[in-house]
Parts: structure tokens; C-alpha cells; sequence
DNA sequence: ATATAAATACCAACCGGTCGGTATTTATAC
DNA sequence: GTATAAATACCGACCGGTTGGTATTTATAT
């Protein structure tokens, strides 16, 4: 049986196979029923590789949460929302496609380091730190749309764009909880609606009565 | 050494024991970072009582989510919130109310049936079911005053008051996410403001600059 | 040749669960 | 009422598989 090489790299090296590893079994059983070997065996690697690369159960952790921050600002810094002019608009694109994503298997779409938060955050404050950096790196990036769309409808807010970005996190959070309790995407769909109503409540835009939908169209930003 | 009976209830009996014990390590671990060891450790008993009252593990988790759908049906009916005469009066409360226990320690306040449902949800169908049994058994007391509330302010809503009470479930379950990964209180206070200040949009109650602190007081129902 | 990457073999602690046994309470018989 | 029986509650040693982690060896790249 060939090992994986650089010039054999069918599937990545080990490291990566072990995150992407990482990232799905944990997403799936959590953190503390993930055992190395279920890793190892995912990524089809040898417990030997793994200690090679990582010190411990502890690292791995760590880095599977700082590789869950790179690769999901990739995919969202490549995601259509962000072609619009209006930053309202914008905002409101960027839950609409957290919902749309909210689609197949449950443990696709839900998210790794607020799992991991639940389980580690006292046990393992390091995994729990690079969750939070993840976590709020990823809300660091709607302020600024938030703050410019205060300005643009003139809004003099008791609230600061940090806390409304933060809150939004929340509810998926929440409404991926909620899809693990009742096993369907319903419940999780119907939160994000609520928070999208949220959003155009706060702002002051009256849409048509089919609520999200009315906006939800490929018109123009 | 006495031995706990029935005829000397001095702490409780094991059962009972075990259950506390579980709602608070678990809360605080996680279920599957939990050993039996360390339930039977902390209620005081030996393994041989865990075994005589629960089957295996899993069965205790099913009776730990049993134990707090009870205890905390039992905690909100007795709670203030429902002194007030008007429906959407008394869910603003309610939601106040849970803002004001998000405080101190936070394996206090955090939810066991949402941290156990994130990480059984595949593994221990029979946990997930009894923890969703917990959630929506709760969100279910919610409803009617939400459905009254719709009515006595005439609103025509395209959301359904069920969808309305799991929503703030979503909230809550999702700042308890945000609270341990930032290890303080202000962020889950600030998203359970901003789902106050939702309700207040959702019902056109317009109150003073304050936000919610503007009907906080305790001026009558 | 040497550093890196990965495979193999192995270990000690741990963990869920079992088992034989004891103490206490409750039910039954007379 | 009392002896007996049986159910309940609980104890703690023990077992076998698992788990995180280590030590050693082998393969590959430059």
C-alpha cells in the first residue's frame, strides 16, 4: 500500500487529511467522543502520523479550530453576498445565504467550533480560545457593513454593531441546536426567518408580505 | 456509616443524588467527558448504587433530561413572570426574566439539554429525543401567550407562535455558546436584549430610548 | 547523508460494565 | 406480634476492552 507523498498527493498530505478529519467526526460525535484512532482511521492515516504532527488530542483541537477560521472566511469571503452596494443589502444577503446553507446532512452545515465551545470551555481553554478567535473573527467581518447601514438609514442605535453581529451568531448557533434536537432543518430555517425579520424590523425597511422572499429575489443590490 | 432510606432521607437517596450530580458535571464537562466515576464521585455514592438505579449510561442521560424538564417546569411556573395581565406582557417578561439568571457561574445558568443534545444527537438517539422532549415541552408554554398576544394587538403574522417560542430558545441556547466561549455574561445579555428588542418591533410596542430597561420596572402589569 | 514523514508495535491508565455479597425495608404467614 | 421471605438499596473489587500517548523502525525527499 503507497504512503501519501508530495508527489503522490492524491488526497493531501496527512496533516490536512487529519483537520478534515477532525473537522467532520467532531461535528458529528463532538469532541471529547472523538477518539484519535476514529480520526486516524477517517483520514487513513497511522496513529503515528497524527503524534507526528500534532502533540496531542488537545493540539489537533486547537489547530482544527484555527483551520475551520481559514477555510470558512475563504468560503465566505468568496460568497455572492457581498455584490451589492447597499451594506443593508448586504447584511441581509449574508443571513439569507447562512439559511440557504442550512441544507443535507446535519453535521455539514453545523458548525465545528461552537460544538467544540460547548464541550472544551472549561476542560481545554486553549481549544476554547482559538473557538472564540474563530467564532469573532467571523463576526468582526459584518460590523463594518452593520455600521455603515446605522449611517445610511440614519439610525441613532442603543446597540453597537459588534453586539447585533455577535447576535446573529447566536441564532445559528441556537437554530443548529434546535436541528440537532428535532433531526430536520425546519426549526433552524424558521429562526433565521425570524432574525432576518429582526434585521429589516431594526432598520426600517417594509417589505412585500412574503417577508424574506419579497427581497430574497436576483433583482439588483 | 447509615445508609440513606426512606425512613432517613437525610441527603436523598442515590438516585436523586446521581441526578444532581449529572446536571451539574455534565453541564460543565459535557456527557461524554463525563465518567461514571466522576457522577458517583460527586453524589457521594459507589458504582454499585449507579448501576442498581440506571441500566448504563445512556439511560442515565436519558433520566438527566427527564430530571430537568421537570425541575425546570417546575422553576418557571413558579417564577413572576406570569403575574401580569396582559399576554405580551408577560413574554417580555419571560424574556427578561431569562436574562436576569444568566448570571454567575456559568455552568450554572447554561442549558443541559441543549449542551447534551449537541453532542448525542447521533450517537444516543434515545438522549436527543428526551432532550428535545425538554425544549419544546418548554417552548410549548410559551405559545399561548404569544397566540394571545397576536390577537389582542390584531396582528396578521406570517409566523407561527410555535415558531415565535422556538426562536427564543434559539437565542437563549446560542448566547449560552457565546457566553463560554468569551467566558463572561455580556455578550449572551446583549443577544438576549436584541430578542427583546425584536418582540417589542414584532408588536409594535414602541417604548422609550432605553430599549428594554424603559418597561423593566416594576411599575404593575 | 540527513531531515522529514509516516508506519508499526507497544504500554499503562482509564472506563464502562459485571458480579458476589451485605444491609435495610417491606410484604406475607400464622 | 413475630418469624420468615423477598424485594430494594447499596457496596466495592474486579474484568476486558479502549484510549491517549510513547518508542522504535522504515520510507521518502532533497
Amino acid at each position: 500500500m503507497p504512503r501519501q507523498t508530495k508527489q503522490n498527493p492524491e488526497r493531501g498530505d496527512a496533516r490536512t487529511r487529519l483537520l478534515e478529519a477532525a473537522r467532520d467526526v467532531i461535528r458529528s460525535q463532538g469532541f471529547a467522543a472523538t477518539t484519535i484512532d476514529d480520526l486516524c482511521k477517517t483520514a487513513g492515516v497511522t496513529k503515528g502520523a497524527f503524534f507526528h504532527h500534532f502533540e496531542n488530542k488537545e493540539t489537533l483541537g486547537v489547530a482544527a479550530a484555527a483551520y475551520w477560521a481559514e477555510t470558512t472566511s475563504a468560503f465566505f469571503a468568496e460568497a455572492l453576498y457581498h455584490d451589492h452596494d447597499d451594506p443593508l443589502d448586504r447584511l441581509l444577503r449574508y443571513v439569507a445565504f447562512r439559511k440557504e446553507i442550512i441544507d443535507g446532512d446535519l453535521a455539514a452545515f453545523t458548525c465545528l467550533v461552537g460544538t467544540m465551545t460547548q464541550e472544551v470551555y472549561l476542560s481545554h481553554p486553549a481549544i476554547r480560545d482559538a473557538c472564540a478567535a474563530s467564532i469573532f473573527g467571523h463576526t468582526a467581518t459584518l460590523e463594518p457593513d452593520i455600521e455603515a447601514a446605522l449611517k445610511s438609514h440614519e439610525i441613532a442605535a442603543d446597540w453597537t454593531p459588534a453586539s447585533l453581529a455577535a447576535h446573529t451568531q447566536a441564532v445559528l448557533q441556537g437554530a443548529f441546536i434546535l436541528a440537532k434536537a428535532t433531526g430536520d432543518r425546519t426549526s433552524a430555517h424558521d429562526s433565521v426567518d425570524h432574525l432576518l425579520r429582526y434585521l429589516q424590523l431594526l432598520f426600517g425597511r417594509t417589505l412585500g408580505r412574503n417577508g424574506p422572499r419579497a427581497w430574497g429575489g436576483h433583482s439588483h443590490g
